[in-house]
DNA sequence: ACATAAAACGAACGGTCGTTCTATTATTGC
DNA sequence: GCAATAATAGAACGACCGTTCGTTTTATGT
């Protein structure tokens, strides 16, 4: 079934918010600007949504979709264990790239509303506890492999993970640092190697050498 | 000698947008709202600052200030090396607790203007290069006593560390998770451990128990 | 092709924004 | 205590905010 034209517009919207959220933040997403970019009226891109707390949580359900199919998807394709591990690495560190944005949504979206109730936060909390679970999960996975050691605290370690991404946007919105990913995938590299499973080889493969590392549907 | 009235005022000022920055950020710092807060009017405010983004670089300032004062300082109570490194760790962790205020303005301040050009971010990236320069200088001394292995790569040290307290602040504020400061401990302690130099002792010192860990002015 | 429904528009609303004036009130140095 | 000066207040500004409403245009199903 095509889309109805109001599913395309939406879509459109949508897209445009995400990428001014990405930069400008959640809050600074407005009806008036956004119609403008979008070439639309003010009151007919407010009708897709009905308020601006609606358009919002959409945006943020965007970047939680497109987040997925650029990055968990395509890891899905890896086998269980520290080869899906760090293809998830690989692509969480160029998601925002291949989304064509410059900050990462959600991080923003975190800083934005870690500390303001409301329906975004809601939102947001719920889509970031399933992203950490499923991050455990991964984890987890790779303890059952025997490629980490059995008593890794798989939380503690989905707690770092977290951690080097954060540091690694810094580097690259904030101090401009063209090696922010290659500090990032070592970080990596050195996290794993301390759950490593005693007697496994402790070299990491080539980073980018993954399969899984690339979308396979482009 | 006495502060004038007006800086007594400024300084009251600044009290209010920093604990409603910390929170809410930079960019919702609005001098009407902030004029009531303080029981003054909007133009009586605005006469301190000449420009809302003036207002928000005082506020980062006053940040700053407060960090230092804080975290920083008491630090250099603590030896050289990786007594004075465990405590500026322990006083991160607990800074914001210490000043009374709920996020980090640091954090939030990077993530809302990381990508967007101005004076702000050009002082917020003064400020930040200052405190990683710091930090980078905090881990050379811990190589220089020999406690850290003399090819330990400084800068990608300081990276991790960033990205533990961003983590941290993520599960605090958002999940709402008690054990945050712990899981960031604990995440120090294996990044330290990693950086050791052969034949020394690799279990951490008992955390809070280091000299300048706490204030020592108070 | 045509009736019906969906989508988009334009104008207007009450509010708040940052900022600018001028006037008034406190504080200061002598 | 009295000028000089700094600090604050008040009113107003144009701009933009999110939202509502009635109308008009466009797409859809038959």
């Amino acid at each position: 079934m095509r889309p109805s034209k109001g599913e395309e517009t939406r879509t459109a919207i949508l897209k445009a918010a995400l990428k001014h959220a990405s930069t400008e933040g959640f809050e600074a997403i407005t009806i008036g600007s956004l119609a403008e970019k979008t070439g639309m009226s003010k009151s007919g891109l407010f009708a897709h949504f009905g308020s601006k707390e609606e358009l919002q949580i959409a945006t943020l359900d965007e970047a939680i979709r497109r987040f997925n199919e650029v990055t968990t998807f395509p890891a899905l394709s890896a086998p269980r264990g520290l080869k899906r591990l760090n293809a998830m690495c690989d692509n969480w560190l160029l998601w925002t790239t291949r989304c064509e944005l410059t900050g990462c949504p959600m991080m923003t979206a975190i800083t934005e509303f870690d500390d303001k109730p409301g329906a975004v936060r809601d939102a947001l909390m719920q889509h970031m506890q399933r992203m950490q679970n499923s991050l455990v999960k991964s984890i987890q996975m790779t303890i059952d492999t025997g490629e980490f050691a059995a008593d890794t605290d798989a939380e503690q370690l989905a707690f770092e993970f977290f951690g080097i991404l954060a540091s690694c946007y810094r580097s690259r919105n904030l101090f401009r640092d063209e090696n922010a990913n290659a500090r990032a995938r070592k970080a990596f590299d050195r996290l794993f190697a301390s759950a490593m499973a005693p007697g496994k080889p402790a070299s990491p493969p080539a980073p980018g050498s993954n399969p899984g590392a690339t979308s396979p549907t482009r």
